[in-house]
DNA sequence: CTGCATAAGTTGCATCATGAAACGCATCCA
DNA sequence: TGGATGCGTTTCATGATGCAACTTATGCAG
């Protein structure tokens, strides 16, 4: 059986994990934002199959994420850059690093810093309320937005 | 061949994913924030296959995200909740519903709004630098940690 | 205590996805 | 022109997934 689609799901993360989900994807997302552009330094960097690697590729430019474009300096060059969707996805990979980094591999022992070019200071994610209120799980309630009718029909 | 594993890899966000980032593990957590415990409510409203549902339960438990108890009150019940490693994974979905409202579903189409219970504002995930300045993609500079050495042995 | 419904999980099987290496093919370089 | 480089695609063995049926254990009505 083909794995289940979570694309008619009416949740935005479900939605959102039918476009970027797979294995390997978060951390292709996750090069491209560090600078990546070219196949073979996607493919060196992750150790990804190059099948994969080209499956989730034209999957990410379908969906807008990322843009592929010809080298104009050498025609055998295809460059994969971030759309503005695909930066969009900064805050979801630093929240995962945040989360990893605390929980996974342990404070001490972090990999990478991620800080603030201008002032140095380490970055945070943050859930808070439109006034800067920080808002804990149990802070948070869901109510029905404009789309849940489309679970009726 | 055996999918690879991200285990090995020295990036806080590879590790995150190899704990939570397997098909259906997103919104196993997604329910469980939103107060499923038992495992047909599950399995009803994901319409997840149960045996499926079964490994990854199995999977987050031993990870230390959902504790696993027999109900106090009927022997057959058991009640997966979350612990706080699994709590903190709530600024990850919120900023991956984020993305999927913007992103995905686009605006005026959201299922679920989710706001602050006190003020009934909707609530944002935010990148800052400490002192609350808001850092885009760009403004980030990436900076060797403390674990960076592991990657050399 | 017998019979039956409920809850949680396991097993079998067909189908799909993955990883590794080999191959295709166009482009650049000497 | 001969070879190297970059970007994929194809092939094939193997692992993962989804569904339905089955198993085990508990509670409950009579």
């Amino acid at each position: 059986m083909r794995r289940k689609t979570f694309a008619h799901m009416n949740c935005s993360i479900a939605r959102a994990l039918e476009q970027i989900g797979e294995w390997w994807t978060f951390l292709i997302v996750r090069e491209a934002l560090m600078g990546t552009r070219r196949f073979d330094n996607f493919q060196r960097n992750l150790g990804i199959a190059r099948n994969i690697l080209a499956a989730r590729l034209k999957k990410l430019v379908a969906r807008g994420i990322l843009e592929r474009t010809v080298a104009p300096d050498d025609a055998r060059r295809v460059e994969y850059r971030l759309s503005e969707k695909g930066r969009a996805l900064f805050p979801v990979l630093m929240a995962l690093r945040e989360w990893g980094d605390h929980w996974v591999v342990g404070p001490g022992r972090v990999p990478v810093i991620v800080v603030d070019r201008a002032s140095a200071q380490p970055i945070e994610v943050r859930v808070t309320s439109r006034d800067g209120r920080p808002i804990e799980w149990l802070d948070a309630k869901m109510i029905p937005g404009p789309g849940a009718l489309a679970a009726l029909k």
